[in-house]
DNA sequence: CCCCTACTGATCCAC
DNA sequence: TCAGTAGGGG
């Protein structure tokens, strides 16, 4: 057998993992060491060395993206698509599962997948009928509480009957939903994987089926995995199927979110005679990255541990910038990038890195003043849009009538004249007769229980639905949901918006009916529309469209994760900041942010630049932050101060626009202060509440004894201060 | 039903 | 500070 064209192209320690025995393996992989690479040329391995059938194998990914680039780099090294290979994401592939035995699940055939906007829906219905306080109980409080539940695996009939109200009360929201999904069907995201967890445990004739036809099962990024996937994991597994897990103990940076890093910490004792394989050799950076990475990491405790190396050179020193204050900063970044562009050099090859997304705002200021094109990353995604996640209720409604969650969204949109009474009225009929939404539309216009003109408008609500589904089974995917956006009015209604909003509302949901139109279902089992709903849940669409222009990427330190770029400023490097402050009070977290740190670190390949801010206005408040204590962590030598803090002398522009808004202030409140007792010929006497604008168009808030607040020109309104 | 005002709260976010 | 949103008034 040759295995030239699997192994040739990787160093000893690759080589080990992918060549590795049928045994548990862990693959601790540092920052760009080749992890996707081993992990595509491991599954090579196992079908044609250890003649392991694609349908036999596993693949486990967080993201969608992640695991389509897999699947295309397998498709590449073995010359042809690996048909029949279970491919995906946790959700992914649970889901599938309880497609296949949703009778097991006890789940209705059509059940539906509902996001976390659906689901905050269906909460705070609940809380409503529980008669809850919105004002006490934040229903996002309630949905943050059933989420973390379900990811560690446990049911509200667990949670022990307290004396502690909050618990108590959470238990019963948790309940309430619970039984509301289950009678309309509807499953989120963590049940997916709690649900096909369960019929495992309660099915083990399927579990020995599945453990019979899965060989090996391979997962990406296992310091991810939270208490609910490790357990499937485990179960799954069973000690009867290997596992090779690939992973970084050191860029574990999602604990809020769940992930449980001592998943991949355990995993060798957790799993029984696994082997070890560490790829420290790095292809990315120079080595005065890799040091300062490996200098910072350092100080976390309970490391795996590893040193990352590389053959690279030196490459040059890490800048540090002092900056005056935070739009000094934002400017001393545009200016090096200036720099960097007149060298010949792209934008694109540019990161700037933050610790969160409000930092962004004063940078994107510099770059509109100084013409440096960027593109933020992050923000809302694709499918998270207004307005495609309208059209996508009207596609699930004519897929399935029952779809509660998208009958609460699109009853009354585009406005049909349906006002809260009147769904108010529909919901209560549906719970006292427990039927659905629709049911319940049906049910009350045939009993005359609705009034002439709601009922009216609940009638052609019904009726726009009915006309798209007619026949709706013989349109191709892309025809119907072009028809359907047509049909629905959406496209006219969210046209309409003012600004270039509308436009743009209109571009995705043309942009929409092209993601049907190649569209693919990865999974042939599935009618189409099922299955395009399906991935409409499940993937959250790329990010953005492609900025053509070459333009400067700007991203949190989070969603930098596994990209590498050239040269990287990491910006904010202040105490409180960065490390967040909201992080020092559990022990552990300032690990997190220091691995996090190392993510950022570990994402330069050339050219690493720090700053921060000396002052800096946050929340209305200028603030002193110290330097992070990251910095200190990192070997000074490896460190160059661009400036030496005490030579600041402030740059011009900074000095202009500093001046003016000091002269705007006091001109202001020469005239007048806020607090300040002043009277009206016609309204009386008031205290200033607020005040803006200059000159002839400046306005004034009063508060007057007996009229309340008025704005007033100032230039006409006679004030006289008391 | 839409717009304005007042109020609140504020890391990180895939599925 | 400011963005997002809930509730009142036109």
């Amino acid at each position: 057998m040759d295995v030239s064209h699997i192994l040739d192209s990787l160093n000893d320690e690759q080589r080990q993992a992918v060549a590795a025995p049928m045994r548990n393996l862990l693959v601790l992989a540092g920052a760009g060491s080749g992890k996707t690479r081993v992990l595509v040329h491991r599954i090579a391995w196992l079908m044609e060395i250890e003649r392991l059938t694609p349908t036999s194998i596993m693949a486990v990914t967080f993201t969608n993206k992640a695991a389509k680039e897999m699947r295309g780099r397998i498709e590449k090294l073995l010359d042809l698509p690996p048909r029949g290979l279970w491919f995906g994401t946790f959700h992914g592939i649970a889901h599938r599962l309880l497609r296949a035995h949703w009778r097991d699940a006890n789940l209705p055939e059509n059940f539906q997948i509902i996001d976390s906007d659906d689901q905050l829906r269906v909460i705070k219905r609940v809380m409503r009928d529980l008669q809850l306080d919105e004002t006490k109980w934040p229903p996002r409080q309630a949905q943050s509480f059933i989420n973390a539940q379900k990811d560690e695996g446990i049911r509200a009939e667990y949670i022990e009957a307290t004396s502690d109200l909050y618990m108590r009360t959470m238990a019963q929201v948790y309940k309430g939903y619970e039984e509301q999904c289950q009678r309309s069907g509807m499953v989120d995201f963590g049940e997916l994987l709690l649900r096909s967890h369960e019929v495992w445990l309660n099915n083990p004739q399927l579990l020995a089926h599945y453990q019979e036809r899965f060989r090996h099962i391979l997962v990406d990024e296992f310091q991810d995995t939270n208490t609910i996937q490790y357990a499937w994991l485990r179960v799954l597994a069973g000690n009867r199927i290997p596992l090779t897990v690939v992973g970084d103990d050191d860029q574990s940076i999602y604990g809020w979110r769940g992930a449980k890093i001592e998943n991949i910490q355990h995993f060798q004792n957790d799993f029984a005679d696994s082997m070890q394989v560490k790829l420290e050799r790095n292809y990315r950076s120079t080595s005065t990255i890799l040091d300062a990475a490996n200098g910072l990491i350092a100080n976390n405790g309970s490391r795996l541990g590893k040193q990352l190396w590389t053959e690279e050179n030196e490459g040059e020193p890490i800048d540090l910038y002092s900056a005056f204050n935070e739009q000094d900063e934002a400017n001393y970044v545009a200016d090096c990038i200036d720099d960097w562009v007149k060298k010949g050099n792209l934008r694109s090859d540019v990161a700037i890195l933050y610790r969160s997304n409000a930092q962004s705002r004063v940078i994107e200021d510099a770059f509109i003043r100084q013409q440096v094109p960027y593109r933020v990353y992050g923000g809302l995604r694709f499918y998270d849009r207004m307005e495609i996640r309208n059209a996508l209720a009207y596609i699930r409604l004519v897929h399935y009538r029952h779809d509660d969650a998208a009958v609460e969204r699109v009853i009354n949109v585009p406005p049909r004249g349906i006002g809260n009474k009147t769904i108010s009225d529909i919901r209560d009929h549906a719970r006292n007769e427990s039927v659905t939404l629709w049911q319940a539309c049906n049910e009350m216009i045939s009993l005359g229980s609705l009034r002439g003109r709601a009922a009216n408008a609940v009638q052609k609500f019904i009726d726009v639905i009915e006309d798209l589904a007619d026949g709706a089974t013989d349109l191709p995917l892309h025809t119907l949901v072009e028809k359907v956006i047509n049909e629905s009015m959406l496209k006219e209604f969210h046209g309409s918006e003012k600004g270039e909003k509308g436009q743009a509302r209109v571009e995705n949901l043309n942009e929409l009916i092209n993601a049907t139109r190649d569209f693919e279902a990865d999974d042939e089992e599935m009618e189409p529309l099922s299955a395009f709903i399906a991935q409409a849940a499940l993937d959250a669409g790329e990010n953005q469209a492609e900025e053509h222009e070459d333009s400067v990427q700007m991203m949190t330190l989070h969603s930098a994760k596994g990209l590498e770029y050239p040269l990287v400023f990491m910006v904010g490097m202040e105490e409180g900041l960065f490390p967040h402050s909201r992080s020092a009070e559990e022990p552990g977290r300032i690990e997190e942010e220091r691995r996090l740190c190392y993510v950022g670190i570990t994402r330069a390949m050339e050219k690493l630049v720090m700053t921060h801010a000396e002052t800096r206005r946050l929340y209305g408040q200028e603030k002193y932050h110290a330097v992070s204590p990251f910095i200190r962590e990192i070997p000074a030598s490896l460190i160059q101060e661009v400036r030496l803090k005490n030579t600041v002398t402030r740059p011009v522009s900074f000095q202009r626009a500093n001046d003016e808004s000091w002269a705007t202030a006091a001109s202001s409140e020469a005239a007048f202060q806020l607090g300040q007792l002043v009277s009206h010929p016609i309204f009386g006497e008031g205290t200033v509440l607020n005040y803006e604008g200059q000159g002839p168009h400046a306005r004034i808030q009063v508060n007057f004894l007996s009229e309340g607040s008025k704005w007033l020109v100032m230039s006409y309104a006679k004030l006289e201060a008391l």
